[in-house]
DNA sequence: CAGAATCCAACCGGATACTG
DNA sequence: CAGTATCCGGTTGGATTCTG
């Protein structure tokens, strides 16, 4: 079994083993879904967003959270963080190419949640 | 606030509150995300499957586990509950036609697991 | 601004044993 | 067969405070 080592952008090692499901759905909902995952790759489909201003229009999940879950997305390389270098310190998150390859996939799952009424 | 009351097919009532999130993907996550709900819901898609061949199906999941996404999922219309009169019982679940609706989301996150090599 | 650190209650999920 | 009951360690996620 080959773990798969990710080094973010800031230095640090996450170790991401790769997931062992036989069935696709779920080794695509392990990367895709869970609390905010889904929301926070829309939201950044129409350009690179500042972390703060993320937080505020996700509406609800706290700092932490979101921390957490772009670091989830950044290791799976659905997620790029920029640091800007301005006083004082600017971070924006943008989509990858990979990201960009979900978004058919959540804006199914967009439609359907409109159209469904849910 | 008006929350969904909904009685199961043993009677017991559950108190499913709506997703308020205003993000669409947001609430359609609540209803498919999570841990094996999206393959249970794809499992059944051939027809109704038994309680403890699902088990065997999804491989890994405690029947407890199982059982818990069943009600969840019966809760939200997704899926049947049929007790079958027979000794020793018998129990098979079904998709229903709203159930149904979801599974064009879950085929193309089945296809973009696939072909990202997820 | 963008986090990190800490605390803590609530929930999750596995293992096991039991039931109609 | 299809669950339920109980135990229990681990994780989650909110609130709050602190920092470069």
């Amino acid at each position: 079994m080959k773990a798969v080592v990710t080094v973010a952008s800031d230095g640090r090692k996450s170790v991401a083993e790769p997931c062992l499901e036989p069935c696709p759905i779920e080794r695509g909902m392990r990367v895709l879904g869970g609390k905010w995952k889904g929301s926070i790759l829309w939201h950044l489909k129409d350009g690179p967003v500042r972390f703060n201003d993320l937080t505020r229009q996700l509406g609800g999940a706290s700092k932490k959270m979101v921390n957490q879950r772009l670091k989830e997305l950044e290791a799976a390389g659905l997620v790029e963080r920029r640091v800007l270098s301005t006083r004082p310190i600017a971070v924006e998150y943008a989509i990858t190419s990979f990201g960009r390859s979900a978004l058919a996939v959540l804006d199914q799952l967009r439609e359907w949640s409109e159209t469904q009424g849910i």
